[in-house]
DNA sequence: GCGCCCATGTAACTAGTTACATGATTCA
DNA sequence: TGAATCATGTAACTAGTTACATGGGCGC
């Protein structure tokens, strides 16, 4: 178990709620968890091969007339261990690289306009991902399907934590602003 | 100009500040930018070498007895453009990876308590982060090497980004764990 | 007829981390 | 005496992105 590949876990995660093809799991992954996990498929489909050896998922193929093969992956009882296993420990935090911060932070030569729009995109940004982020929380307690899941609960929790932090940075954008407005 | 290579920017922001050695650059980027920016020797060394290719900067080597040599990089007229020239861009967004959200969205199975104790360790993190932010913002506004340099107003913003950002995990928190409470 | 969707994958690359090596000096 | 600081660097690795290749079906 190395507990650094992530892009594992996060296979497993989404493979634990229902058996998928790679294929699927990056339309699921890009519907429910892409505004605060990614994944592309130059690493879903080796990694789900190693998984496939490791004896954490199984694979079953698929054939439909006119469609390209389907390979549909299955999480095994010894992938779900893991995935607990990892879900339990604490979280591993990465550095942070905020582009928009270092650009502030070595800007005091850039014309206070050019500073401006890009609080004013960033802003902007912010305000449709609340609405996205409103759409899908009225979408998912709705929806027959999602809103009896047992997961349902802390999926809201990860909207929520979408909605504090969007509130926060449309905050901080409206006061920096107004900072920037006195220094033109 | 590739625009990617963001080590290469960070190097020319803190060398438009003052010509400094890496191993200087390394320890004034642990203590200005750290909070939102990290950088460390592995890519410092090899990319201040490639930028002196490229003109961006220039070495001097220095000696003092007893001690190993420096290098001290200056940035280059040719290098200000550039780094300006980066300054002045939009800013690119790089896919989020937010571990802990990922963890709580496929923990149902996961015991709540286990999942308190992950939102209580956030919670502590960033009150420590919030805290530490005031101390740097009375230190930078005090002393007088900085509190009359012309970033001080842009260094300002980029830790109220920071104070912003906490107060809204720390709601987050909270509210959470009010939630997880009605889930045990 | 054009472009998107379905579906799987590889190659080549860039970015970033960890661990290691060196060796004198200074401080507890 | 041992740890931290000064100072530069490389090697080996892992992570992650971009671009490419294939080819039928389907809607406009």
């Amino acid at each position: 178990m190395s507990l650094t590949n992530k892009t594992k876990y996060a296979l497993l995660g989404v493979l634990s709620l229902s058996p998928m093809s790679g294929y699927d799991i990056k339309k699921f992954s890009d519907i429910s968890i892409s505004h605060f996990w990614n994944e592309n498929y130059a690493r879903i489909y080796p990694v789900l091969k190693e998984m496939e050896k490791e004896g954490l998922v199984t694979k079953i193929t698929t054939r439909t007339a006119g469609r390209p093969d389907r390979n549909i992956y299955s999480i095994t009882g010894k992938g779900l261990e893991e995935l607990n296993e990892w879900l339990r420990q604490p979280i591993q935090y990465r550095p942070p690289r905020e582009e928009l911060l270092l650009k502030l932070f070595f800007s005091p030569n850039v014309p206070v306009e050019n500073l401006m729009e890009k609080i004013r995109a960033e802003k902007e940004k912010y305000q449709k991902l609340i609405k996205e982020f409103k759409r899908i929380e009225i979408m998912i307690t709705t929806d027959k399907k999602t809103k009896s899941q047992k997961g349902l609960p802390l999926w809201l929790t990860t909207l929520n934590f979408g909605k504090c932090h969007g509130e926060a940075v449309i905050k901080w954008c409206n006061q920096t602003l107004k900072t920037l407005e006195t220094m033109k």
